[in-house]
RNA sequence: GGUGGGUUCGUAUAACGGCUAGUACUCAAGAUUUUCAUUCUUGCAAUAGGAGUUCGAUUCUCCUACCCACUACCA
């Protein structure tokens, strides 16, 4: 009874794994780890029409990026192996003729233009077709086909499907580690096709239950879009006879898009500026999809950001890495409702992350940046730029339109900000300044030339915020910028009297 | 249409029958700073509506409204 925990994730390598999936692995991921269980991959691709080229490598990556790493399944192997779908073929056939045998299935000869038939037909009527305990001895099927007839259509052609047998009359009474109890009548219910005539292939359903069972999967915990299935799945596990060993199921709320209503879609991100991928995708006919790792994004703030989407400790902590996750991850705190995806609190998040990076780290990432800027900067300048910028930046993408002036003199002077503070006795002050700090003999650093600046300024009695805003101009360009003592350390004192020459002879 | 699920500030959520319904993001104001940013302080802002149970409902029950999902030989 004490089964160790295995839980799954199954995606369908259909495209990108949109972030909701991420969401749902990184569920998966956080239960197993918590309880000391193992954490599968399992790619569902029984849908060989939308199989897409490159989306189960994606998936991998994706899953790799965000540190979410599977004990076993694709890619890695396993004692269940194969992890793929498409690899098990033989093993659905199997059981799917054993619920035939065992009177909970049964093979149909439909055309799927009878089945559009039935549909039209059921539509003219205003109502709406489904294939059932009602309609079931209406159509070709061997329950209502004899028994040679049935073995003939068998034998000589490919064109069956086995549906599943729902049984009539009966409550099927279901629990759900998220939702509690929910119950529902059989009847309401449809022969859901188990073996697909299309490919030769199990439907998800069939599969879903099988590998389930044989992968010895404790707790299945999927999207909220699974829950109206949920029923087919319990009478799956009884007609197999599987009961006793039936996962429990916990289905997780949607992630919806920021304004609006409906679930999250690529559209809502390209329309209003975020990534709804992981990971930058393009896609067979070219189009791209941008991801939060190219836009910048820190793994662990994007991990963060989305199990805080539908999930809260109960405490007021925000800020955790995925070891902490795992301590603090519990199912019961996983909400009911959909939550709305907040593209400002994922920025909110890598920002808190940026200023956590340790100096050197940082220093590392921007160094290419300046490299693409033309920039030769020494990694010892650039740690301590980076010390002084990353307070002001979201992601290290920024640093360089926070600081480039840290790197070149600024070519250009901005118009409001100059009329502004380039005027009167302003151009001679500074200029006074230049051989102030020409002069300078203390240290180059922040605390000595700092004040004695400020001591200079005060002593001749000049405005202190339009003399600063003025120097501050001939630096950087505008009326923007690190303190001026900052700049002048960094910088140097040649490079600055440069810069207020340049200014002098341009404006 | 049918079936199921859901509903606390704009957003994410807390309060699992009991204080003036808390926190974070966003936004606004103020303070700090030589500017900007940061930081700090303050503020705006919610229990969908209606019945019922109860001494007392955000919390339990029912009805209504709205939203979402499913309703494929897709997952």
């Amino acid at each position: 009874m004490n089964r160790k925990t295995r839980v799954r994730f199954a995606p369908s390598p259909t495209g990108p794994l949109h972030m909701g999936g991420v969401r749902t692995a990184l569920y998966n991921y956080l239960y197993a780890k918590r309880r000391g269980g193992d954490f599968i991959l399992r790619i569902e691709d029984t849908d060989s029409h939308r199989f897409v080229p490159g989306a189960e490598q994606y998936i991998i990556e994706s899953l790799n990026w965000c540190g979410i790493v599977p004990d076993e399944g694709v890619g890695i192997g396993g004692p269940h192996a194969p992890y793929r779908q498409s690899e098990r073929r033989e093993i659905y056939r199997q059981y799917a003729e054993q619920l035939v045998a065992s009177g909970n299935a049964y093979y149909a000869f439909d055309s799927a233009e009878s089945l559009e038939a039935a549909r039209a037909q059921a539509e003219a009527a205003g109502q709406t077709f489904i294939y059932s305990s009602a309609t079931r001895g209406a159509m070709r099927n061997s329950l209502t086909l004899s028994e040679e007839e049935t073995q003939r259509l068998l034998r000589e052609t490919q064109d069956w499907t086995i549906r599943f047998k729902m049984p009539v009359g009966r409550t099927v009474q279901m629990d759900d580690l998220i939702r509690g109890h929910v119950e529902i009548s059989s009847d309401t219910l449809d022969d859901k096709v188990l073996w697909k005539r299309a490919d030769s292939l199990p439907t998800y359903h069939l599969a879903n239950i099988v590998d389930d069972h044989l992968m010895e999967i404790t707790e299945v915990i999927r999207g909220e879009e699974w829950l109206p299935s949920l029923p087919l799945h319990y009478l799956l596990y009884e007609a197999l006879g599987w009961q006793d060993t039936m996962p429990r199921f916990a289905h997780l709320p949607l992630l919806l898009k920021p304004v609006g209503n409906g679930k999250l879609s690529k559209r809502d991100g390209d329309k209003m500026g975020f990534p709804v991928f992981p990971l930058r995708w393009v896609s067979p006919t070219g189009e791209v999809s941008r991801g939060y790792r190219e836009d910048g994004y820190f793994p662990e703030a994007f991990v963060n950001m989305l199990a805080l989407l539908g999930w809260n400790p109960g405490t007021e902590q925000e800020l955790f890495s995925l070891d902490e996750l795992v301590e603090a991850f519990s199912l019961e705190k996983v909400s009911k409702s959909g939550a709305k995806f907040n593209p400002e609190k994922a920025k909110w998040f890598n920002r808190e992350y940026l200023r956590l990076k340790d100096d050197g780290a940082l220093a590392d990432a921007f160094l290419p940046l300046l490299e693409a800027q033309g920039i030769q900067s020494s990694r010892d300048y650039v740690l301590r730029v980076v010390a002084l910028i990353k307070e002001r930046a979201t992601f290290v993408a920024d640093f360089w339109d926070i600081a480039w002036y840290l790197f070149k003199a600024p070519e250009a002077y901005e118009p409001k900000d100059a009329a502004k503070f380039w005027k009167d006795e302003n151009p001679a002050r500074v200029l006074e300044l230049a051989t102030f700090v020409r002069d300078w003999q203390g240290p180059l650093e922040k605390d000595a030339i700092g004040p004695a600046l400020e001591d200079y300024i005060r002593s001749r009695e000049w405005p202190m915020g339009k003399v600063m805003n003025a120097l501050r101009l001939a630096l950087t360009g505008s009326g923007s910028g690190l303190g001026i003592a900052d700049i002048i350390c960094l910088i140097g004192k040649e490079e600055f009297t440069s810069r207020i020459d340049k200014i002098c002879k341009s404006l």
